[in-house]
DNA sequence: GCTATGGATAGCCTAGCATCCCAATGCTA
């Protein structure tokens, strides 16, 4: 349906019609954000039910409405038969919009991207008015890039990349400041493109050393203030060059999302203001501008948090002064959920408590795979007392040296299909805390596997759910779960649900923390690792509470070890 | 076509860059 709006406002675009492509666009995005399927909530309300979707009105409702029922919709077919083209192949192609389109299908009969790339090959579309030699070749080159381009991006793969670009723009003379904005600043699960920002007496040698960089496969735009790139494993970044005061506007504006700055510019405008990337403005009188601070305070709001800067109602929270004190990464104090491979490496858990203890932690807790995970090694309960020894034997030796780190040791056991665990309870009763995840049997009904779980949070020896809802970024869905009511057994119970740090699984989302902290269900941030090096996946299981609204106390590894293996062990069931 | 405001109507984000044509347009963020 989203797709079907997506195109409806393209072809409307074409035919330049006023503000109706905006508002399909609209629309589609909020179908596409959409938690519920939209027709179960046509199932539930009807039309007025959708009617309520934010960017749904009348019209559209009915339109979805005629989808639901007959699985078309009349107006798309007749825009399409007008201009029977690919809109949503032929827009991926950077550089092509609506007007290009309606000019290369009704001069050159151009439909999909293969036809383009053709004519473009055969020099046909310099020919065209307002096109050109250069036109055609950008063109083509984008229609390179789009075969290879390979979408998102997530986190954990930009964010080294980043800090490295960023250390090395600082080290150019003349650069005083440098802060990346967009997603990557909001900490997205995937991030788009980077979007770079700078202060520099000298932006002519800035933007000749970004668009220089060795990383660098193609520069669509390169100006003084403003240079565009793609890097040669895909992804594009911006580099802007600012004023100094303009730098908190042009950051604020910059890092969005857009829909909390649509939001902001219109408590501007009812304040008499203008916002714009270069500042706030009363008149021709530039207010605030060299910080975020000053702009939110002149707008009567606190300062937020990039991170929650969605217009989830952080803006009306900044209004009164409401803001949550969002978690940082400072405030962890141990790690759950670290595997060691026991049995298969010997030296692994011993490299695993150093980085801890390098990291600042006054805890690790080691946790293998159980023995139905064949193929990780999953121990079984003979080898967790074996493994218990030599933790206790590790404990006293620090306690000899009189250090303050301790060693807790749990275990990954594995929910079975009908809800039981793959290890025996004696087994369990003797860890200091058990996680328990599900690792099999990924597709069953919502029903059964909300059933499975929950059966698993029942059992008094399970003190934390691992990566709850299974999905795997740009590769596996999330299982089907009904999750208010895991969230509601997880608080009966005094069950922990876990935030996996893995940039691939981020597990549970922002949204589901929120939930979770409003029914006041408690959480962990694990990294989850398998290799010392992976314990610095933290860092993005901290982002990912901080854009779930997350304080230190809904977060039981930011207590200390007593106090979270007190909340462990009074288990209720 | 949607939303907000007030019950029918106004308003819908802004700006840099490339290109094509030499002042305007389209795309993108």
């Amino acid at each position: 349906m989203a797709k079907i709006f997506l195109e409806m406002a393209e072809f409307l675009a074409m035919r330049e019609t006023a503000f109706k492509p905006r508002a399909y666009e609209k629309a589609a995005q909020a179908i596409e954000e959409l938690k519920e399927d939209a027709a179960e909530i046509y199932q539930k309300e009807g039309l007025k039910g959708l009617e309520k979707i934010s960017g749904v009105g009348k019209g559209i409702a009915e339109r979805i409405e005629e989808f639901i029922k007959t699985g078309r919709v009349k107006d798309y077919e007749r825009l399409k038969k007008e201009m029977p083209v690919d809109v949503s192949g032929l827009t991926a192609v950077e550089g092509v919009g609506p007007k290009i389109i309606k000019a290369l299908y009704q001069k050159l009969k151009i439909k999909n991207i293969r036809d383009l790339e053709k004519a473009a090959r055969a020099g046909r579309l310099r020919k065209l008015p307002r096109f050109g030699e250069k036109l055609e070749q950008k063109i083509i080159k984008s229609i390179e890039f789009h075969k290879k381009s390979k979408g998102r991006f997530l986190i954990g793969e930009i964010l080294p990349l980043a800090n490295e670009i960023k250390a090395r723009l600082l080290k150019i003379k003349g650069v005083s400041q440098v802060e990346f904005a967009g997603s990557l600043r909001r900490r997205k699960e995937t991030i788009g493109d980077l979007d770079i920002l700078a202060i520099s007496k000298e932006p002519a040698k800035v933007m000749d050393y970004f668009t220089k960089m060795p990383e660098v496969a193609h520069i669509y735009a390169k100006g003084l203030t403003k240079s565009m790139v793609r890097f040669d494993f895909g992804i594009d970044a911006d580099l802007r060059v600012i004023a100094p005061e303009s730098f908190g506007a042009a950051l604020q504006y910059f890092t969005g999302s857009k829909d909390h700055n649509v939001v902001l510019r219109k408590i501007a405008v009812k304040k008499r203001y203008k916002l714009n990337e270069y500042g706030l403005w009363r008149g021709k009188k530039r207010i605030a501008g060299k910080n975020e601070e000053e702009i939110y305070e002149k707008l009567g709001r606190q300062l937020m948090p990039s991170e929650i800067r969605e217009n989830t109602g952080e803006i009306e929270a900044a209004q009164i002064r409401q803001l949550p004190r969002l978690i940082d990464i400072n405030d962890i104090k141990g790690d759950l959920h670290c595997h060691s491979h026991w049995g298969m490496d010997k030296k692994l858990i011993n490299e695993m408590i150093e980085a801890a203890i390098k990291t600042g932690y006054e805890y690790i807790g080691i946790s293998d795979h159980t023995k139905f995970l064949h193929i990780e090694h999953g121990l079984d309960e003979k080898q967790l007392i074996r493994q218990r020894k030599e933790i206790d034997k590790l404990n006293s030796k620090f306690q000899i040296l009189n250090k303050k780190f301790r060693i807790l040791h749990g275990c990954e056991a594995n929910i079975m299909a009908d809800g039981s665990i793959d290890i025996s309870d004696e087994a369990l009763a003797k860890l200091d805390y058990v996680i328990a995840g599900v690792h099999s049997q990924m597709k069953m009904p919502k029903e059964k596997m909300t059933e499975r779980i929950i059966r698993a949070m029942r059992n008094p020896n399970v003190d934390i759910i691992s990566h709850p809802t299974g999905r795997i970024l740009k590769q596996r869905d999330e299982y089907k779960i009904d999750f208010d009511k895991i969230l509601k057994i997880a608080k009966e119970t005094g069950t922990i649900l876990e935030i996996n740090a893995n940039p691939y699984r981020l597990d549970l989302n922002d949204q589901n923390i929120r939930q979770a902290k409003k029914i006041g269900v408690k959480m962990i941030i694990n990294s989850d690792a398998h290799r010392k090096e992976q314990l610095n996946f933290m860092e993005y299981g901290v982002a990912q509470a901080r854009r779930g609204w997350a304080e230190k106390e809904d977060i039981i590894n930011c207590w200390p070890v007593e106090k979270l293996l007190k909340f462990c062990f009074t288990k209720l069931f």
